[in-house]
DNA sequence: ACTGGCTCCTGAGGGC
DNA sequence: TGCCCTCAGGAGCCAG
């Protein structure tokens, strides 16, 4: 029952490491991309790159930004389904393998995404004034997102503290999964509005939002070998999950059987017991 | 300004 | 064995 895993933003640090090396500096021989029909086209500027190379892959959010020595730069996101990795250049080309850029030395990079919900972008300029990047909130992993940032962003809302955190604005990076993981750990329910909840809670939760995400970074760094000369996607590590897609199995904590309910239209998961609080919002009674 | 809901897409898994 | 149905989800976008 191992379901495709999504990537979060762990899992695009991991994609960032583990391509890096291959890509850096290495003459862009060939760009070929077989559909353009991702969230956004494919831009066929992408087409024209062979001569120029990369010198830099950073992360901002769940955004890779490939920069090259031109001062032009790639912005890739890999959506829900989406995936790099670097192969030797003759190695066969798998379903869903949708661009593939060519690299001098025999190697390809090659992206994959069955879902195409992921997004090729390519501009010139400070990528972060871009409009897709320019409001996003803090990095988890940062100095910026502290208890006071997340403090204002919850005063005054009545969203449940689960959209709140997953909320782009308010900090990067914290997916479905992560949410409720993060809220295991500090011990709050997922379902109490935000701004219900104190300084003592709020400071908590940056806590475990930061470990959990820190941790799952650090894990994935055992799996960089999979980036190369590898026919299979990046091998993606599954973290310890103490609530995620446990419905109905014991708490690893206290044994209480985990609960699942659609929070904000996405599956969300909860200890009964060491998640405690009331959560004053109704029940959510979407169709999904 | 907030907030909730819809949308893109395909593969996996369950039921029969 | 095989078909059909449902579900999953990042995040931009839109409407109330």
């Amino acid at each position: 029952m191992v379901r495709a895993v999504v990537p979060e933003l762990p899992e695009v640090e991991t994609t960032r490491l583990g391509v890096m090396p291959h890509v850096l500096n290495r003459r862009i021989c060939r760009v070929v991309v077989h559909r353009r029909d991702l969230r956004q086209p494919v831009p066929e500027e992408l087409e024209s790159l062979a001569g120029r190379h990369f010198t830099r892959v950073e992360r901002r959010s769940k955004y890779l930004i490939f920069w090259l020595d031109d001062g032009r730069w790639v912005l890739v996101h890999l959506g829900m389904s989406g995936s790099l990795r670097v192969v030797g250049s003759d190695a066969d080309r798998k379903r869903h393998d949708h661009v593939l850029v060519g690299l001098e030395g025999g190697l390809e990079l090659r992206y994959h995404d069955p879902r195409r919900f992921g997004l090729w972008l390519m501009g010139e300029g400070d990528p972060l004034q871009h409009p897709l990047l320019a409001k996003l909130g803090p990095e988890p992993l940062g100095k910026s997102f502290t208890v006071d940032v997340l403090e204002r962003a919850c005063a005054g809302s009545r969203v449940a503290i689960k959209a709140r955190i997953m909320d782009a604005s308010v900090v990067v990076g914290v997916g479905n999964i992560y949410a409720s993981e993060a809220l295991f750990r500090a011990k709050i329910h997922p379902l109490r509005p935000a701004s219900a909840l104190t300084h003592g809670e709020l400071s908590r939760l940056v806590r475990a939002i930061r470990r959990v995400l820190r941790d799952a970074v650090a894990q994935g760094g055992t799996t960089l070998r999979d980036f190369v000369h590898s026919d299979g996607s990046p091998g993606y590590f599954r973290q310890r999950l103490m609530v995620y897609e446990r419905a109905g199995q014991p708490c690893r904590v206290c044994g209480s059987p985990i609960v699942r309910q659609i929070v904000g239209q996405r599956s969300t998961y909860w200890c009964p017991q060491c998640q405690i609080g009331s959560p004053v919002l109704g029940e959510s009674k979407s169709s999904r």
